[in-house]
RNA sequence: GUCCCCAUCGUCUAGUGGCCCAGGACUCCGGCCUUUCACGCCGGCAACAGGGGUUCGACUCCCCUUGGGGACGCCA
């Protein structure tokens, strides 16, 4: 029986978690679903300078908003932590000891000034940039005079020659002369372990068997299987998705829009929506299904099936699959999802939301389908919470300016005064009543309406909104807009 | 510069040698429904990067070219 699936997201707490990261764990969690296996948020913070608690709590907030949980990592431990890098050092000083002494690292006294000419005169070359090798045979005395003196040195990995091939999951086999890897340093002058050692320690500590991860890792792949066979240990798997990139086919960054998935919440998505369109790009169940469970998704993923190709993020189709998710929603969901919203907006109170629960139910089945995101709710909402200060010149022009629109505005205060009960389905009746009984059409009375009494031409369904409003502010909206067609004949 | 990855409609993709003069979805454009806007339904535009092979037969396999992307840090 093979051992069970260990999988993990490793991000750096530098920045936000970004829409390419966040489908990278969503693919990894799918998997380790799919395979009842383990998986494993584990957080790459060996990079001082750049790391932050501010990411860190982004990245987690980020991925339970996502609905990614794990099952060993921050606030929920495990028995392979600790799962932060920087509490593990002694292990990988302990390991790189080990390198040291079966002579598969060497200590390496280059300062990063001369490091940066050997750089710097490569680029001008125009030959690789690459660590020449100098201190990969200093004689044993050479390297005890240098330490005595205090000079500060480094553990680089001493490349064997070769070549290194791995099936990759996606890609199938790859293939890198070792000649084309440098001699890396694995631990820096101040001990602490650098990315590919960090890695391939921990993801052979916490007995990783498959590595899932974005395409920019595939050169460090080679290193790492190197690495994890000088420490004498078998590498796991690896697939190598592809990266996500914006409109113009570059790599996905801020000038394509939000990246950081938090930016799209406050945008008004639904991370069930976010979760189905991520998980949609690169990989497909083959049967032109679109819309799918995370319990379907987790039933079908096959990494296998993961395209190669670089994905284009397509805020349209994202749009879309969020309406389609908002109309899935019950009334009452969508009206607790977009109840923030409307806080957020200053359209209401904590308070009013709480004492005004069965109006917002109403209100979501009146605006459900016309939404594509949450914040949509706005616009299709704000009259009834605002006093309507003016009416568009245009609109006044194209829906007033018959002489019959007062007669018909009077008459319909007067269906409303006292419509009983004062609800859509009464009041449609009583109006069409009117209608039929003048030999009107439906929109000579409506149109004209929805202006008087939103201020807008578009909106939610004419009945459901008069019932929303309640009779008086309807009574009110309509005197307001008599006097103002009267006044404008004058 | 060197190495690596990728290549089907504008975009996400199905297609693993004949089922494909290429299917679905988003977008866009028509039409229907309709009190607006939407939703829904119906229909339309739109692709195998190019060139060589292999084969009775290539979107599918191989090679080259081109194009895109990634990597080459005491960053991750």
């Amino acid at each position: 029986m093979p051992p069970k699936v260990r999988v993990r997201f490793a991000p750096s707490p530098t920045g936000y978690l970004h829409i390419g990261g966040a489908r990278t764990a969503l693919f990894n969690w799918l998997f380790a679903r799919h395979h009842h296996g383990t998986f494993i948020l584990r957080i790459e913070d060996t990079d001082q300078q750049r790391s932050t608690d501010e990411a860190l709590a982004a990245i987690i907030d980020g991925l339970k908003w996502l609905g990614i949980d794990w099952d060993e990592g921050p606030g929920v431990g495990g028995e392979y932590g600790p799962y932060n890098q920087m509490a593990r050092l002694e292990i990988y000083q302990r390991e790189a000891k080990r390198l040291l002494a079966s002579e598969a690292v060497y200590k390496c006294f280059c300062t990063p000034e001369e490091l940066e000419k050997m750089r710097e005169k490569a680029r001008e070359q125009k030959v690789a940039p690459r660590y020449d090798g100098r201190c990969r045979s200093l004689s044993p005395t050479e390297v005890a005079e240098r330490e005595a003196k205090g000079d500060p040195f480094v553990l680089r990995f001493r490349v064997p020659s070769g070549t290194t091939t791995f099936e990759d999951m996606v890609r199938g086999p790859i293939t890198f002369e070792n000649v084309e890897i440098d001699d890396l340093i694995i631990l820096r002058s101040d001990g602490t372990p650098t990315y590919n050692f960090s890695v391939s320690v921990d993801d052979e500590t916490m007995k990783i068997t498959h590595v899932i991860r974005g395409e920019d890792h595939i050169s460090n792949t080679p290193k790492q299987i190197l690495l994890l066979r000088a420490m004498g240990v078998e590498p796991p798997e690896y697939g190598h998705v592809s990266l996500i990139m914006g409109e113009d086919g570059a790599r996905l960054s801020k000038r394509h829009g939000a990246t950081a998935v938090g930016a799209y919440e406050d945008l008004g998505y639904l991370p069930e929506a976010m979760f189905n369109f991520l998980a949609l790009l690169g990989w497909s169940p083959k049967d032109n299904r679109e819309i799918m469970t995370w319990q379907e998704m987790v039933r079908d993923f096959d990494i296998q099936n993961v395209a190669g190709t670089a994905a284009i993020f397509n805020p349209k189709k994202l749009e879309w699959m969020n309406g389609m998710y908002i109309r899935a929603l019950s009334d009452e969901e969508l009206a607790e999802r977009f109840a923030p919203f409307l806080i957020k907006a200053g359209l209401m109170t904590e308070g009013g939301i709480a004492s005004h629960r069965e109006w917002l139910i109403k209100l979501a089945h009146a605006t459900k389908e016309r939404l594509h995101l949450l914040t949509d709710i706005v616009p299709y909402s704000d009259f009834f919470f605002r006093d309507i200060e003016s009416y568009p010149e245009k609109d006044v022009k194209k829906h007033w300016s018959k002489p019959a629109v007062v007669t018909h505005l009077t008459a319909l205060a007067d269906i409303l005064k006292d419509c009983e009960p004062f609800e859509a389905q009464t009041i449609e009746a009583r109006c069409h009543e009117y209608i039929e009984r003048e030999g009107i059409k439906l929109g000579d009375l409506v149109h004209p309406a929805r202006l008087a009494l939103t201020g807008k031409t578009v909106g939610p369904g004419f009945y459901e909104t008069v019932e929303l409003l309640g009779r008086e502010r309807c009574l009110s909206r309509l005197r307001k807009a008599l006097v103002h067609t009267q006044g404008h004949k004058q």
